[in-house]
DNA sequence: AGCACGCCGACT
DNA sequence: GTCGGCGTGCTC
């Protein structure tokens, strides 16, 4: 038998099957083994991606050297979907199935130089043990391994490791009956208070046993005490395997309400229940304002599939996968659940993965990279706040968690269900054309009424203190309510590091005259830019519109609140969250139980508080500018601008204290702030398709972009125009080819960026040649240019 | 990717 | 002569 790999080199080259032999010894491997195989002169690790008996290679086939787990890490869905998404968004196959696994299972690989000839075995160099060749840097040191290697005097061993650790843990069972243990404790000296303390719970609690290490803590012994129990035979020590769990500190609630869903709900369940029963692979959008019950929804669904003897998947944004959230699912769920987000541990990860690989797990929840989950029978997909762009990987491999969702659910036979109270448009005019089901949430389900938003016009407005950042309405505001002991969360939106330009008389952006985009102020190039069609102009001295001069670059920062705050309202504890102080482990979970237990009066974060926190005694939520989201240069600037306004709102006024949202902005007649007033997702809708429809943006368009780095400015705009040459030789209209320009941020880690937009319909000719491009991006690395490919960016940097 | 082979210039 | 620089080609 000959197994078809796929080995651990991410180069073009290797981005194909290689054939070994099955030897006898390892007949048990499966499409879906981890496999050691040797490669040239190296060993390394690979996925076996299929089995055949005959193989095309006309030389020796090699044997594969080990099967590395008992149990397949990969299921043969997993193995075909990565050649599907491989070829979709030019990634090589290798690095997908990497991604579908926990990290630790990532190879290491380790050059061990071994002695050969006796006489070399107590060389300074070795001291009778082989020496890692990977921490040898000593410029003599290499000269003289390589002359032992040349005189055959040693050799290389090529070694591939495995990082995953199970971790173990002792466990102590029991040696002898019951009446043995009631003897012996009388006949232990007095002065032995903890091997008495041992014995009695041994006597009193004989069924629980046998203990692990973690569970004796609780009787304070140390570990002598076990050692000499062990000694004197009572108890025996064990090494036996444990998973971390990660959802330890939740308790299953006991008596978990029965909770009755309201008509809309029951419609939109029913609907769901109906595709399951039905093995339909059909996708429902769920929409439905903040407070309409959507997640009862996504439970109910669950519980649906699990009585149908199917399993679940459920996605939610990383930012909103808070205790919360967890707490909510376990709590139904109980032991079923497993979560696999990135504040756990690599450890965790490993542990909470394996669970679900050996069906463990019959429900898992968890952020982007969990629709790999390798969760067998599955019966529903969800993908929570679906509009999210995190659920896009930013770098490669450049999935979008709901592109493999949808592979999914096809392959499973399944719904799946995309929830959203602001869906994305792409989803929503899916909805419209009938692709998708849309289901309505049409009413709170606590049957509170929305918040009240006010926006501050911040053109009018007096600002408190001496900065423009903070108004007198809002500081007010804030002094009022925690005055009343209520709490207050402050959004600066987005952090802002694109600067632009805008007039403090007129509230005038300056724009570009082909884009209708904002241009973006570029420090070191002293000038204007648009980053969608490179039109540049001089940085104005005088408002175009209104010849103030009162013009301002702006940005500004979460830190800067923090103190304009202290000075205005000394009284008031502020805790600010955003990723400076949320990075360390736990941070997150701590700022929020904090502000949960009113040990401070604010919470001023970026977006990440925007979204699915409930603090029943926050009663003001007061966004500092809402502009500045509007300012990103990305087409679909105003959509993220809604969404996060409308979400912010909906912090407000959870329970039976009224809400009131504060919005300052700029641009009070802007579609985006104006519409998120009334959260009026389906008016905004139709404004915002009208936009995109006259710009030619998705969802009119596909979109796909090219981005060009290299150290050399010029190196890079070469190539990229190279690129574009040959887009236009083969590409023909309605395709639209944009660029390229200079990215932003012209600079990143000293890299210069040019980008090609490329807008289509319909262009069989692009999946080729940006593969042969992907092919070239390879040769050219080697001259210090980076070319990436992004199919449907979120982001336009 | 990483490793070997191979072909040229500059040293003990 | 030989060491080592990097260009080229291969890995089942």
């Amino acid at each position: 038998m000959i197994a078809q790999v796929i080995v651990d080199v991410a180069a073009k080259q290797t981005d194909r099957i290689f054939e070994y032999h099955i030897p006898q010894a390892l007949d048990d491997v499966e499409v879906g083994s981890r496999v050691v195989v040797p490669f040239g002169r190296r060993k390394v690790q690979g996925f076996v991606v299929g089995l055949s008996e005959k193989s095309s290679f006309k030389g020796k086939l090699k044997d594969l050297l080990l099967v590395i787990d008992e149990m397949p890490p990969l299921t043969p869905e997993l193995v075909e979907l990565s050649k599907t998404l491989s070829d979709q968004i030019f990634a090589y196959r290798i690095t997908l199935l990497q991604t579908m696994l926990p990290r630790v299972m990532r190879a290491n690989y380790r050059k061990i130089l071994t002695p050969i000839d006796e006489k070399v075995k107590n060389l300074p160099l070795f001291q009778g043990e082989p020496v890692d060749l990977n921490s040898v840097s000593d410029l003599d040191k290499i000269v003289l391994i390589k002359k032992l290697l040349k005189q055959n005097q040693a050799k290389i061993e090529y070694l591939v490791e495995n990082k995953a650790k199970k971790k173990v843990e002792a466990q102590y069972n029991l040696t002898q009956k019951l009446a043995f243990y009631q003897e012996i404790v009388k006949k232990v000296p007095t002065n032995a208070k903890k091997q008495v303390a041992l014995l009695n719970d041994i006597i009193e609690n004989f069924d629980q046993y046998p203990k692990k290490s973690t569970d004796l803590k609780k009787l304070e012994l140390s570990t002598s005490v076990l050692k000499t129990a062990t000694q004197k035979g009572w108890l025996e020590k064990q090494e036996v395997e444990t998973y971390r769990d990660p959802l330890k500190d939740f308790e299953p609630e006991k008596n978990a309400r029965k909770i009755t869903l309201n008509e809309d709900q029951q419609h939109a369940l029913d609907k769901i229940a109906g595709s399951i029963k039905n093995k339909q692979a059909k996708t429902y959008l769920l929409e439905g304002i903040t407070g309409s019950g959507k997640t009862e929804v996504y439970l109910h669904a669950i519980q649906e599939t699990l009585n149908d003897g199917r399993n679940a998947l459920m996605l939610v944004p990383e930012i909103s996968l808070t205790p919360q959230m967890v707490r909510q699912v376990k709590q139904r769920f109980g032991s079923s659940v497993a979560v696999l987000h990135s504040a756990l541990s690599e450890g965790e990860r490993y542990d909470e993965w394996r669970r679900i690989r050996r069906g463990q797990a019959r429900v898992v929840v968890g952020a982007r990279s969990a629709i790999f989950a390798p969760l067998k029978n599955i019966g529903l997909v969800v993908i929570d706040e679906e509009h999210e762009s995190s659920y896009k990987q930013e770098d490669t491999p450049r999935y979008h968690a709901r592109n493999v969702a949808l592979w999914r659910s096809k392959f499973h036979n399944c719904p799946l269900v995309l929830g959203s109270a602001t869906p994305s448009l792409s989803s929503r005019a899916r909805a419209q054309k009938g692709v998708y089901e849309l289901l309505f949430l049409k009413h709170r389900a606590n049957k509170k009424s929305l918040p009240e938003v006010e926006i501050v016009d911040l053109k009018k407005i007096q600002f408190a203190g001496g900065q423009f950042d903070l108004s007198v309405n809002l500081v007010e505001a804030i002094q009022e309510k925690i005055a009343r002991h209520e709490q207050v969360i402050l959004m600066l939106n987005r952090r802002g590091f694109a600067a632009f330009m805008l007039c403090r008389a007129c509230g005038f952006v300056l724009k570009c005259p082909n884009c209708d985009i904002s241009l973006t102020y570029h420090k070191d190039t002293k000038d204007m830019q648009c980053h969608y069609c490179g039109h540049k102009e001089p940085i104005p001295k005088r408002c175009p519109n209104c010849q103030s001069q009162e013009i301002r670059f702006l940005g500004t920062g979460t830190q800067k609140i923090q103190e304009e705050l202290n000075e205005l309202i000394p009284q008031a504890k502020i805790l600010r969250m955003d990723v400076d102080t949320t990075r360390r482990k736990g941070s997150y979970k701590r700022i929020l139980d904090s502000f949960g237990n009113h040990e401070a009066d604010i919470l001023l974060g970026t977006q990440m508080i925007a979204k699915g926190l409930d603090f029943p005694n926050v009663t003001l939520v007061g966004v500092i500018n809402a502009d500045t989201g509007l300012q990103m240069p990305d087409y679909n600037a105003a959509e993220k601008t809604f969404d996060l306004l409308t979400q912010v709102s909906g912090r407000a006024g959870r329970a039976q204290k009224t809400g009131h949202v504060m919005i300052q902005t700029y641009n009070p007649e802007h579609y985006a702030i104006e519409l998120a007033k009334t959260q009026n997702y389906e008016a905004f809708y139709r404004k915002e398709m009208q936009v995109r429809h006259e710009g030619n943006y998705p969802p009119f368009f596909f979109t796909t972009l090219i981005s060009v780095a290299s150290k050399n400015e010029q190196t890079a705009a070469k190539f990229a125009f190279a690129v574009k040459r040959q887009l236009m030789a083969k590409l023909h209209a309605p395709t639209i080819i944009l660029g390229p320009t200079p990215s932003s941020i012209a600079k990143i880690k000293n890299q210069y960026f040019y980008q090609i937009l490329v807008k289509y319909k319909h262009e069989p000719n692009l999946n080729p040649i940006l593969h042969q491009l992907q092919d070239k991006a390879q040769e050219v690395q080697k001259t210090g240019l980076n070319v990436y490919i992004d199919n449907e960016p979120e982001r336009i940097i």
